[in-house]
DNA sequence: GCCAACGTTGGC
DNA sequence: GCCAACGTTGGC
């Protein structure tokens, strides 16, 4: 994460993951905004509350699906802040450990940018020696929001 | 602080 | 639905 040290204000690039049966990126275009919660990895939330600021951009993918891949394009519409998921006994990512005072999980808003041309998937991404340091290639990662760089990011868009 | 058991993610 | 990989939990 040392990428753009010497200038924090530039623009960071991210890709969050999600089931489309449970929210899609036809979801997201239809709500335009929401909320990401439900995030309870560590690593995940660190990304979101210490590495993203508005106006940075998102790549959209579909897991655990007929065609895992990239399907759109978001931003990020707010800073970090806290989940209200973790504090509802109703909602399944009720977190009993949590407090208001000390909250464990944080999310950010994202909103929608655009839908790709078409998926740039998962077995596609795997086809460019460019794209294989990427943390979503690597054998057995479940991160569900990790940094992309600005180069992979460039280079996938080009794929489109 | 070790580590076995368990739960979850997510590709296939 | 299977299962590899990995994170978390909790007994000790």
């Amino acid at each position: 994460m040392n990428r753009d040290a010497d200038n924090p204000a530039a623009p960071r690039y991210w890709l969050m993951k999600s089931e489309p049966e449970a929210f899609s990126i036809d979801d997201l275009k239809r709500k335009r905004r929401e909320p990401w919660d439900g995030v309870r990895n560590y690593q995940a939330r660190n990304f979101m509350r210490d590495g993203m600021h508005p106006g940075d951009r998102v790549f959209f993918y579909h897991s655990n699906c007929t065609t895992p891949g990239i399907v759109g394009i978001a931003e990020v519409a707010t800073d970090a802040y806290p989940d209200p998921s973790q504090f509802d006994p109703a909602s399944k990512y009720f977190d009993p450990a949590s407090t208001r005072g000390q909250p464990r999980w944080m999310l950010v808003d994202v909103k929608f940018v655009r839908k790709l041309k078409r998926t740039i998937s998962l077995d596609e991404l795997k086809d460019h020696d460019a794209l294989l340091a990427m943390p979503l290639l690597r054998k057995g990662n479940r991160l569900s929001v990790m940094p992309v760089g600005a180069a992979e990011w460039a280079y996938i868009l080009d794929l489109e």
